[in-house]
RNA sequence: GCGCUCGUAGCUCAACCGGAUAGAGCAACGGCCUUCUAAGCCGUAGGUUGCAGGUUCGAGUCCUGCCGGGCGUGCCA
């Protein structure tokens, strides 16, 4: 409908242009916005207010001139002159009620777009390191990017959905070292744990199946292990200095068992990843290795592209890239002087490598703690020659949470942090995934775990989801009396529907389809988690001033088929979030 | 200090590319179940959009300054 109108202000315009009214020159944005208010039509446009400055004309003026030209069209009911020079558009009931047709044809299909029809993109999210389970800050990623992703795809884009698993680097190293300790452990070897290992229970946990899966092949004497080690911190030491010494220590006894250790932690933490994921409904088609970045050679490759384009140098024997050429702060370290190449590297390469698959869009999702790198990123795309337009970062806040007004306090060096399973475990998926994309990513959330918890209006994702229900209760109640629901008798019988909540509730329907692009392209689920809360409004408000199942049979299908249709839309929309519809509640 | 970001009803948050009288929910108060699920509905009340300027037909939205919160500012990962 939106775009119909637009079709017809563009020929007023031309005509407006062929008679001299508008100079031939100008370049009219058109908008076509739903209305706020009913006294304003069902659609309105600013397009005169926009052209009377170049057109050098009284809007109010325009706006009338551009009346009287627009091309007859059955749809329309009429146009007025509003406020300072807005056009309104009054639309007839039969066409604002095709939606309906529209929506019980397509099914799940409605408000999809042609699948694969839009651009290739890529979105990475969550690559949380592989160093624990996940917590409730990472639940948020997870939720958003998920939601984004299937957004995306449903809008018709090709959607890659990639998890970055830090699978290198010190903090892996100091989670083998950890899960080595805890085996030598369980060989009842008496040692002190350090104060900056990891100190879970899972860790002990792989350490168990270590032992049964390789009895004592990687017991040492703790005499041996602990021979020279400089004092760990609460020793009088640095503790940054006794684990990296434990890492050694390890490595020199283990030798080549040392990868075994150290990718039993991997996996064992990563398949646990996995699986919480999977469990919140967030799959990914891609997880990507940053070891994998070094053993292909992508590293070196990275770093030999900027040297040849002149982007590093040398100082005090660590190689820099010069990221301030792009609008970077400060340059930054890509190889120490000890030859190890930083983390920063790994990221240069990683991006590399995505640009190289060819997507037209990359996605990062990011803990908003991570916007310092953004600048860097993007500097060391556009040094290789990318386009960094094409890359989109978009920074989820943390979650605080709430248990009714007290907050729940969460350190990750107190160990007292909830995981994302211990929280889907008490509300629900559901009520998680609903919650966590309800607010804007960008801005700071407060989770009430009460309230996710309880089973009232209170709660948004039951309302909606009570909404769904209670059509598929009446479809039962209908069946039970012995009736059936006829859908072409039902939306041959449209005109019966006549009250204002009818109206309001098919205009809602008919918004659905622009409003998934809106969320999808933005990046902005909170956007669709909204429009079904008043969408469940709408109907809840409608049902309970309307009876369905009546003897009125026309009737009766006429709002029949309205209540199907509304379900259709809550269920499309809830998929999408990753929300289950309930037929019953 | 510098950089980024946010500031909207008592609370949690919306507001489509700069549009018309800034909207929901919760909390508060008052109503509605012999009727398809009351897990629902209706009504009342609640605002100088942090402050001060600027841009223009029009600003919560864009610009500048200030105030306040968050994050970043490592040869860490």
């Amino acid at each position: 409908m939106k775009e119909q109108i637009a079709q017809l202000i563009d020929a007023a315009l031309s005509t407006l242009i062929a008679n001299g009214t508008l100079p031939a020159d100008i370049t009219p944005n058109i908008q076509v916005e739903n209305t706020r208010d009913k006294a304003h039509g069902d659609f309105a446009s600013n397009i005169a207010l926009t052209l009377a400055k170049p057109a050098r004309r009284n809007p109010r003026e325009l706006a009338q001139q551009l009346c009287d030209a627009l091309p007859t069209n059955g749809s329309i009911e009429k146009t007025e002159i509003a406020g300072p020079g807005f056009i309104n558009f009054f639309v007839s009931q039969a066409s604002i009620f095709t939606v309906l047709g529209d929506i019980l044809e397509q099914g799940d299909a409605f408000g999809r777009g042609q699948a694969n029809s839009g651009p290739r993109m890529q979105v990475e999210f969550v690559s949380a390191n592989p160093t624990g389970p996940l917590h409730v800050g990472h639940g948020r990623g997870a939720a958003y990017g998920a939601t984004v992703a299937d957004l995306l795809e449903a809008a018709g884009v090709e959607v890659e959905r990639e998890y970055y698993v830090n699978d290198a680097g010190r903090q892996m190293n100091i989670l083998a070292a950890s899960v080595w300790l805890r085996y030598l452990e369980q060989h009842e070897q008496e040692l002190t744990f350090p104060s900056n290992g990891y100190q879970g229970h899972y860790i002990r946990d792989i350490a168990h199946d270590l032992v049964k899966d390789h009895g004592d092949r990687f017991n040492r004497p703790v005499a041996d292990v602990v021979a020279d080690i400089p004092a760990d911190e609460p020793a009088g030491g640095d503790k940054e200095v006794h684990i990296d010494a434990l890492i050694e220590r390890a490595q020199q006894l283990l030798g080549d068992d040392y990868e075994m250790v150290f990718d039993a932690g991997l996996n064992s933490i990563l398949g646990d990843i996995r699986e919480d994921l999977g469990e919140f409904g967030v799959n990914y088609q891609e997880w990507f290795s940053e070891r994998s970045l070094t053993s292909s050679g992508d590293v070196s490759r990275a770093l030999e592209q900027l040297e040849a384009k002149g982007y590093l140098y040398e100082q005090d024997g660590n190689l820099w890239f010069r990221s301030t050429d792009f609008g970077d702060d400060k340059d930054r370290v890509v190889k120490r002087a000890n030859g190890q190449t930083t983390y920063f590297a790994s990221d240069i390469a990683y991006h590399m490598n995505k640009f190289e698959r060819g997507f037209d869009k990359v996605v990062n999702i990011w803990g908003a703690d991570h916007h310092g790198y953004i600048a860097r990123v993007k500097a060391a795309i556009q040094a290789m020659g990318y386009d960094p337009e094409k890359l989109e970062v978009r920074l989820v806040q943390f979650a605080i949470l709430y248990r009714g007004s007290e907050r729940v306090q969460m350190s990750t060096r107190s160990g007292s942090f909830v995981t994302l399973r211990e929280l889907r475990n008490e509300v629900g998926n559901d009520a998680c995934r609903f919650f966590y994309v309800t607010r804007k990513a960008d801005q700071h959330m407060d989770f009430d775990l009460e309230l996710a918890k309880t089973e009232s209006k209170d709660n948004p994702v039951y309302y909606i989801q009570y909404a769904h229900a209670r059509v598929c209760s009446v479809l039962r109640k209908l069946e039970s009396e012995g009736m059936a629901w006829d859908q072409a008798a039902g939306l041959a019988a449209m005109e019966r529907l006549e009250s204002e909540t009818e109206k309001d509730l098919v205009k809602q329907l008919a918004k659905y389809p622009e409003t998934l692009q809106h969320a999808a392209l933005n990046f902005e689920p909170h956007v669709l988690a909204n429009y079904l809360r008043d969408l469940a409004g709408d109907f809840h408000t409608w049902y309970n001033g309307h009876k369905l199942i009546i003897d009125d049979a026309e009737l009766r299908n006429a709002r029949l088929t309205l209540s199907v249709a509304v379900r259709q839309v809550l269920a499309n929309g809830l998929k999408l979030l990753g929300v289950s519809a309930p037929e019953q509640m």
